[in-house]
RNA sequence: GGGGGUGUGGCGGAAUCGGCAUACGCAGCGGACUUAAAAUCCGUCGCCGCAAGGCUUGAGGGUUCGAGUCCCUCCACCCCUACCA
């Protein structure tokens, strides 16, 4: 018998499966043909070249190389790619550290990760690799973008954004450290209005939300839920409030507003402008006001958006010495500035409500504006106060918070008594009295921003557009694509795309003058929008992909990565989809039918991470314990949706897990020798002996037919075969991957109680043993195959004499017949008042009298002279008596 | 503040429909084998108790013949999000 050598096996295998194509699709006349199989598209998040592959990429990868591997043997033509996610900002920065190009960095991490995964032997088809700053690739990015600024799904406008005055570049969000400073460079960022490239997503934010709806049950609640949030829907109303000129006198001019809560349009004491909103500053200048305003508008707007929400919440205004009038009463109240109204929510205007919103309430308290409650809990003794009430208190509410949620409306004209509250009967009633005079509509308010997808970066996609002084700013003609993005630019001496008059200069398309290209390069998520189309199709010249193609494999069955692109890549890879829907090239609106977000591996509780010295090297756990070990060990640690632990003690014991089996797939075939049977395992750090042991073999007279305990166990290690196929089909359907290795583990378990009992030369003797024996071997060998599929090819094709063109991979799943999984007798608890008192051992199918009196008797000496009240049969559980 | 989640042995975890809590593994302990060690194999392993027995799924209550699981109240921790009118 030879020794389990992963670090020999492994490598041979890889080789074999790429020479033959094992892991292609088996479609072969592009895709236009019926294939006589199911399809099945999995696919796990690609990963960014950001260095070597880690514990996080093994584990996500495990698992959709085991889904794909199932699924393959159950029947499918599975389509399982992988490719690189290999624009973006650390390449810049890499190379700027290492003395390099972005290119150069880029692509030698990603063959440094191809050789890791290749090593971890995940399924791949590697004949469909998509790296997305290949020309090949991001050029059909560029006609993506020329499709939806066709559609009108791209736009160019300005707004405020994050500059960091270093970098020379608009920053996102995330880029921005707590304290307001550049990621990278630490320098002070700063807003400034600036033009940009957006792609209008908010054109599908009520789609985007409703198909939500679609991936219930198939998407994790939580992903649903953030998705939700962030698109944030909001039902209410926009209400017109007519400005007053210099003077205090009514003008012609009205500000909107946006509210959830027009039924307290009545308790509107004073109104709210965002320091950016343009009409401050025409407001306040060579006023008495202007000094106090100023201040506050500086010091909101110096401030980015990051800092502007994570500081504390300490609410600055000042008066514009204006006054607007409430279309409800006729009331004429002051506008303020106030730092905590966005200017990119709603309309950047507010009708401050101070007894209904607890930050109204707050700037009143703060700078001594009145505080009318309208909208009173019935409960709450002022509503019997107020209820009789004619004159309108403008004072102080006794309380010391607003009130925000149901009640009765009270000090509101005609809609007093009637029911306040979001989207409530009053909120209604008194937009439909506004809507009757023009002055204000029910209305639906998101949250979600259009997407802005220009950066000032050189490695990423060029934008396709141009400057032309004559034409202004003209597409790219689809037929000029792609827009080549040179690759020698040097980041190290500051080159940018700007300085590279080769790359600048242009013909414009319209009137053929000279012109400028765009410099501004794409957000690199909008490489990742798409990628999973192009796997489909990925080597097509014309056309990003072949309807046919795309609309065969998609929407992609199972898709697998972190968390941490729950909003982002997710929602953007949504709206792609339907943008591309609409410009009928897809016949689909849901990218990804299911969805499985896996935990982090975590060392000693904490994140592995470079910065914190705790990283676990998946090569070098390979090179003691070989992939398979290690693909098994991350996938029985913890549930994959949950963070896992890493112990080395483990990987460890999962390697003499993988050593048993080899032994005892040897010993089930015949194809031991008690000279190396039990020899010592010889992974990690310790040398393997060669000490045979002799084991409690049951004696048989003839020592040619087993005995009654080894016949026993046979039975019972059959059982457990069927039992055991059909708990880790159901754990691998649910991704329940580490129950379903201990299924596996309870089958060694059988068989090794059975290989003591029954000797090696008994059951050499009889055939039908050994028949039965080779099945069982074959079915746990099966078992294994997508979890350890080196391994299990080489047992399959080595010891259990198949042949090469008979790989395991390629074998049908194995079938579990429920019947012979089941004993013919069933041990059953007995409960006496609900604990648990006796057992006693019944046939599978005895009668519940015969049940019953046997508990009883069972029970008797416990119940003593006590009648029983109650008896509660539950077949093949437990008998439950009461006294 | 809002949303989502988690809490089970020394550790990772299991219990899928309300039915014997702690499967499977790790670590530990005892034994066999060995001059010895490693490896392997066998056994043991929730807590208290010498035992009989009692107790145990974050805490407390409820429903039920029966609750880790369902309901109510509370505690702790984690993640996401956040001045969204």
């Amino acid at each position: 018998m030879q020794k389990y050598d992963p670090h020999e096996i492994e490598p041979r295998w890889q080789t074999v499966w790429e020479a033959t194509g094992a892991n292609s699709v088996t479609e072969t006349d592009g895709g236009t043909a019926a294939v006589d199989k199911p399809r099945y598209y999995a696919l796990e998040m690609f990963p960014y070249p950001s260095g070597d592959v880690h514990m996080g990429h093994v584990r996500n990868y495990s698992i959709g190389d085991v889904i794909s591997r199932y699924k393959r043997m159950q029947g499918f033509d599975v389509l399982h790619p992988i490719g690189w996610d290999s624009f973006g900002l650390p390449a810049e920065n890499a190379a700027i550290k290492q003395g390099s190009t972005p290119a150069a960095w880029t692509y030698a991490n990603i063959d440094r990760q191809r050789a890791s995964l290749r090593r971890l032997g995940f399924s791949y088809d590697w004949s469909r690799v998509v790296v997305t700053s290949d020309v090949d690739y991001y050029r059909w990015g560029q006609w993506i973008f020329l499709k939806f600024w066709e559609m009108g799904l791209v736009e160019r406008r300005s707004s405020p954004v994050n500059w960091c005055p270093s970098c020379l570049t608009v920053l996102a969000n995330e880029q921005v450290l707590g304290d307001g400073v550049c990621w990278r460079c630490k320098s002070r960022v700063e807003r400034k209005e600036l033009e940009q490239w957006y792609f209008k997503i908010t054109d599908y934010a009520q789609e985007l939300l409703d198909d939500l709806e679609l991936l219930k049950g198939s998407w994790p609640e939580r992903v649903r839920q953030m998705q939700a949030n962030w698109i944030g829907r909001s039902t209410g109303a926009e209400v017109d409030f007519t400005l007053c000129d210099a003077a205090g006198e009514p003008t012609r001019e009205t500000i909107t507003v946006f509210t959830t809560r027009p039924d307290t349009l009545f308790g509107c004491s004073f109104f709210l402008l965002a320091p950016e909103h343009p009409l401050v500053r025409e407001f306040v200048v060579g006023t008495p006001f202007e000094a106090r305003a100023l201040r506050v508008i500086d010091a909101a707007t110096s401030s980015t958006a990051v800092e502007r929400s994570k500081g504390e919440r300490e609410k600055h205004g000042a008066p514009t010495g204006r006054f607007v009038v409430n279309p409800i009463n006729g009331d004429k109240v002051p506008i303020w500035i106030a730092d905590y109204v966005l200017m990119d929510y709603g309309t950047g205007a507010v009708m401050a409500v101070p007894s209904g919103d607890e930050r109204d309430f707050e700037f009143a308290r703060t700078y001594g504006l009145p505080i009318p409650p309208v909208v009173v809990a019935e409960d709450d003794p002022l509503y019997a106060t107020l209820q009789g009430q004619a004159e309108r208190v403008q004072e102080e509410v006794p309380w010391t918070e607003a009130y925000a949620g149901e009640g009765i409306m009270v000090q509101s004209g005609p809609f007093t008594g009637q029911k306040g509250g979001k989207d409530s009967e009053g909120a209604q009633a008194v937009i439909d009295a506004l809507a009757a005079r023009g002055q204000g509509r029910a209305t639906v308010n998101f949250r979600l921003r259009d997407w802005l997808i220009s950066r000032q970066r050189y490695w990423g996609n060029p934008i396709p557009a141009i400057y032309c002084d004559s034409c202004g700013i003209v597409p790219v003609p689809y037929e000029d694509l792609p827009v080549v993005l040179p690759m020698d630019i040097d980041v190290i001496k500051n080159e940018s795309l700007a300085s590279r008059e080769d790359f600048l200069a242009v013909d414009c398309p319209v009137c053929g003058r000279p012109a400028r290209r765009e410099t501004d390069t794409m957000d690199t998520f909008t490489c990742s929008s798409w990628y999973y189309l192009r796997y489909t199709d990925p080597h097509n010249n014309g056309a990003p992909f072949a309807p046919e193609q795309v609309n065969a494999w998609m929407p992609v069955d199972q898709y697998i990565g972190g968390i941490e692109h729950a909003i982002l890549h997710l929602l953007y890879s949504r709206f792609f989809t339907k943008g591309l829907r609409d410009a009928g090239l897809l016949n689909f609106s849901e990218p990804f039918t299911r969805l499985l977000t896996q935990g982090m591996v975590k060392l000693n509780g904490e994140t592995m991470s470079k910065s914190k010295g705790n990283v676990v090297a998946p090569e070098d756990m390979i090179a003691s314990y070989g992939a398979d070990a290690l693909r098994i060990f991350i996938l029985f640690m913890a549930p994959p949706d949950k963070d896992l632990e890493w112990e080395e003690k483990g990987l460890a014991g999962i390697y003499r897990f993988l050593v048993r089996i080899w032994r005892m797939v040897h010993d089930l075939v015949g194809a031991a020798d008690e000279e190396t049977l039990y020899e010592g395992v010889s992974g990690g750090a310790s040398e393997g002996g060669s000490q045979s042991i002799s084991n409690a073999f049951e004696s048989t007279s003839s020592g040619e037919t087993i005995g009654p305990a080894a016949r026993e166990a046979a039975a019972v290690l059959q059982r457990e075969r069927h039992r055991v196929v059909g708990k880790v089909t159901e754990d691998v359907e649910r991704f329940n991957f580490n129950t379903a290795i201990a299924a596996i583990m309870e089958l060694a378990n059988a068989v090794g109680d059975y290989l003591r009992l029954a000797s090696s030369a008994a059951r050499a003797a009889d055939p039908e043993r050994l028949a039965a024996d080779h099945e069982v071997a074959e079915v746990l060998v099966k078992l294994l195959a997508p979890l350890a599929p080196h391994f299990s090819e080489e047992l399959w094709q080595g010891v259990l004499g198949k042949t090469a063109t008979d790989s395991v991979h390629t074998q049908a799943w194995p079938i579990s017949d429920p019947a012979l999984a089941l004993a013919p007798t069933v041990e059953l608890a007995v409960q006496v008042n609900g604990k648990v008192r006796g057992h006693i051992e019944v046939a599978l199918d005895a009668p519940e009298e015969t049940v019953r009196a046997a508990a009883l008797a069972a029970v008797a000496a416990q119940m003593g002279s006590a009648e029983p009240r109650k008896v509660v049969v539950v077949p093949g559980k437990l008998v439950s008596v009461v006294v």
